[in-house]
DNA sequence: TAGTATATTGATAATCATTTTCAAAAGATC
DNA sequence: GATCTTTTGAAAATGATTATCAATATACTA
């Protein structure tokens, strides 16, 4: 099993840093909501749970989870920075994004991912990462359009 | 042949709007210069040819651009937009980006086209548009690195 | 081509997301 | 528990972009 708040302990030591009430609450909530929130809605979840929270802690920890590798951070386009889970190191995926609802879903293809290394071969890259976002309706919004509603 | 400054001034009369000294001036500085400059990039080109232009006024012109068609806008991730020349309603293309000297080449890939549109149907999406960006070193900067340079 | 209505300009202030500063409080180590 | 750091929350600062506003320029009309 994964445990998002050991590993974070373990980095946060290793760093010689130190294990506060406040990091481990924004740990904990940060994984126990979506996987794409922006910060201004994790900051709202965390305030449910301790309203004394100031948000200057909560971009911090942001940053000491992507530092750790337990969060990944993604700039869809909205101006609102979205943080996701990582449970796993090697994963990869990228995303399908909802211009209705906002919807975001993830996908991996091996046939997108080799192509864009040839392309880049072509071009003389060394590829290093990438971005990949696709943007339409999903189900759900493209059945409410076509209904009218 | 393609006149952007034209094609500008038919979209500003269209909208019942003024064709004024400092827009042309924006726009053909826009059209002179490299094909992804940001805005601070456009504004120091600008302020040589006519140092009393205002940021707000190439703001508020690129706006316009962006509205007649003539200009795309792009956010590879530095905080910093970038403004694209569209010459041809039609085309469309992807982004390399070097991670080193911030070099931007465009791509086009008919094969990874489809497979998005493919992906975006399997998982129930009618898609509106894309980005995709490959990121990492260009041909320039792995010889500098191999060489140690 | 002057008169007038309207849009535009440049300077400056305002926004908005995010970061920094700093004094008070809390965690770690002994 | 004493002490040395680090952390926290509040508030100010930042940096890109947008809005405000009084002065000016453009376009239309006669």
């Amino acid at each position: 099993m994964f445990e998002p708040r050991e590993e974070f302990h373990r980095f946060i030591k290793q760093k010689g840093l130190k294990v506060t009430r406040q990091r481990d609450l924004i740990v904990d909530t940060f994984f126990s909501i979506n996987a794409h929130a922006s910060v201004e809605e994790l900051y709202d979840e965390i305030r449910k749970r301790e309203p004394g929270i100031g948000f200057a802690t909560v971009y911090r920890t942001l940053k000491l989870l992507k530092e750790s590798g337990l969060a990944r951070e993604w700039n869809f386009g909205d101006g609102h920075a979205r943080y996701e889970h990582v449970t796993d190191a090697d994963e990869h995926h990228d995303h399908l994004i909802c211009v209705d609802c906002g919807a975001i879903e993830e996908f991996e293809n091996e046939d997108i991912e080799r192509l864009q290394e040839q392309v880049a071969a072509q071009h003389g890259f060394q590829l290093t990462h990438h971005t990949m976002e696709l943007y339409g309706r999903c189900r759900k919004c493209s059945r409410i359009q076509r209904n009218g509603r």
